[in-house]
RNA sequence: UGCCCAAUAGUAUAAUGGUAGUACAGCAGAUUUUGGUUCUGCUUGUCUUGGUUCGAAUCCAGGUUGGGCAACCA
């Protein structure tokens, strides 16, 4: 009687494959990032779906670095990217590099030459365009088109020796100038870089386009469902042209929509350019779509995947909320963070009929999600911190908090009521004096008082500090690649607001790295790698369902 | 006005010729020592016009809308 999910339509095709006996019944997928920035969310999708066929159906799942562009590319990038692999939880068979190719590529390409298939062009960029025709008038054939094969052998290899210079020529597939599909009006296979790549070093000055790479990589590694986004779909014929006239181990892609997120950009352009203005601090920064930056705000890994699970495979163009994302997160450090109390904008509290300088050592448990998460100790005194925004001066009816004449439990202490405050010179209140119910201690409460709401609060005295920084969406607007103008230009102003002193219960200030809580009615935090002994600092991954927030609102 | 892809609630995603379902979001209520969690209920959908069929979200044709394609990027 389980639950079984329907399939998306690449485990359909797949189970078909499988059950006609294709490649002998054997699966075998491939991730294949170019090294030029780090993964984004967008990545996870891809990463959960590759290695999650191959799993689902035993087969295997290569890492291929796409480096066919030394200019763009960079170890960095490498680096990054496989440590993001490795933390989203998945294995790869092998870490492979399109450049590991560039001998086999270069003998394809004088193949293709022999069989009178590609040519050498020297004419302009401009001129290939214009030769290319539009989409709705037939390209014309550049007089390089009817070279003889020896010459074209012989330019191809000058190219390849580096006597000519960048931009001089570049190595074309014969295929269709006339061609409804742009991509097949002889595409250009070969361009001359007199650049250092980063694994080949200079070995090479000459480099395959991504067209006349990728397809003959995934068949050199013998891909059997070969998985990428819809906007190569246009591209497949020429994989598939190239195959054929190579006689070669004939690869299958297949094309799903990407990802798109709300309020933020997935582009790695974009992205690259947030990080090189300095709009953000870096690919990690909590702000980021990034894997890096969700990481380090505090996701899971399982969250995500979660997230990519939820989301589905499909062919067409979508936008998801970001609130399924925070749902997924929400979901798992619920049942797994312990609860502690920080206040985040302090505003002091004094208990007048409870003993000054007397410290009380309560009991809190820490997740009641969890039977076997445990206790920790809280020190209690007449003196505690409570958060600012929970008292109000003209509190309004439903208002569960304090103010004059309000009641409300301090979470693991004591019934408390509001009697008085004080003002500074600016109106600002600086003291709220309260009285103690003696008999309503938590656990052993025989005051027979309820109160409707309870505040989180930490002992002046006994209080640690840490930074604090909360994080809101990137952007202002819903799906700023597809408004009009500079993405830039709708960038939230308020994305990241510092708290420098919030005060945490003294149980948190031995957190370490890695340690993610739930600060009570405040949020779920996670320890951020600019901490230092003695200075913590926290990021928020997510706030908790607010429904006061919201209806307070209207 | 070429070619390709897509179209199911606000957002995603199922139903593969036979009862339009699920999740998130939203709304209402219950529970609650977190205005959290949990639980209950509710609102909202097959782009359009024809055709095939006993029966169409599904198949066919036309239209509409959205996206992609003319980088020495991937």
């Amino acid at each position: 009687m389980s639950e079984e999910r329907s399939l998306n339509f690449l485990e359909q095709i797949i189970e078909e494959d499988i059950a006609n006996g294709v490649n002998g019944g054997r699966v075998h997928t491939r991730f294949p990032p170019e090294p030029n920035g780090y993964l984004h969310i967008g990545h996870a999708k891809s990463i959960c779906l590759n290695f999650g066929l191959a799993q689902k159906y035993n087969g295997l799942t290569n890492l291929r670095f796409d480096d066919t562009n030394p200019v763009k590319e960079d170890v960095e990038y490498v680096e990054s990217i496989m440590e993001d692999v490795k933390w989203m939880g998945f294995q790869w068979n092998e870490v492979l590099f399109a450049s590991d190719y560039f001998d086999q590529l270069y003998i394809y390409a004088e193949t293709l030459i022999q069989k009178g298939l590609a040519y050498v062009d020297e004419s302009t960029p401009e001129q290939i365009a214009t030769f290319k025709g539009t989409p709705t008038t037939v390209g014309k054939p550049t007089p390089a088109r009817s070279r003889s094969v020896e010459e074209n052998l012989q330019l191809f290899r000058e190219m390849k020796d580096g006597k000519h210079p960048d931009g001089a020529m570049v190595l074309r597939a014969k295929v269709d100038l006339a061609s409804p599909n742009m991509l097949l009006r002889d595409p250009i296979m070969y361009r001359i870089k007199h650049a250092h790549h980063h694994r080949t070093g200079d070995k090479w000055c000459i480099y395959p386009m991504y067209d006349f790479a990728h397809g003959q990589s995934d068949s050199i590694e013998k891909i059997t469902h070969s998985v990428c986004t819809l906007e190569f779909i246009p591209h497949r014929p020429l994989y598939d042209w190239f195959i054929k006239e190579l006689d070669i181990f004939p690869s299958h892609q297949y094309e799903f929509a990407r990802l798109n997120l709300s309020y933020t950009v997935m582009s790695k352009r974009k992205l690259l350019q947030l990080v090189q203005e300095g709009t953000v601090t870096g690919w990690d920064d909590p702000r980021m779509p990034t894997i890096s930056g969700f990481r380090r705000k505090g996701y899971t890994a399982a969250s995500i995947r979660e997230f990519c699970e939820r989301i589905g495979i499909a062919k067409r163009d979508n936008l998801i909320d970001l609130s399924l994302l925070e749902f997924c997160i929400r979901e798992e450090l619920n049942k797994t963070a312990n609860r502690v109390m920080a206040v985040l904008d302090p505003i002091k509290l004094v208990i007048t009929n409870y003993e000054a300088g007397k410290t009380e050592i309560l009991n809190g448990e820490n997740n009641p999600e969890d039977p076997n998460g445990g206790s920790r100790e809280i020190p209690f005194s007449n003196t505690l911190y409570i958060e600012r925004e929970d008292f109000m001066e003209n509190p309004p009816k439903k208002f569960f908090r304090l103010g004059v004449g309000l009641s409300v439990r301090l979470k693991h202490a004591y019934i408390v009521k509001c009697e008085s405050f004080e003002k500074d010179e600016n109106g600002n209140v600086t003291t709220i004096y309260c009285s103690y119910i003696p008999e309503s201690k938590s656990g052993s409460d025989t005051s027979g008082i309820n109160v409707k709401g309870t505040i989180h609060w930490v002992s002046a005295a006994h209080a640690e500090t840490a930074e604090v920084r909360l994080y809101d969406r990137l952007f202002k607007v819903e799906n700023p690649a597809a408004e009009e103008g500079d993405f830039k230009d709708f960038i939230n102003p308020d994305s990241l607001h510092i708290v420098e002193k919030a005060y945490i219960e003294p149980a948190l200030a031995k957190a370490q790295l890695g340690d993610r809580f739930q600060f009570l009615r405040k949020g779920y935090f996670a320890v951020d790698p600019d901490s230092k002994p003695g200075a913590l600092v926290f990021n928020r991954t997510v706030t908790l369902k607010d429904t006061w927030a919201k209806e307070s609102k209207h």
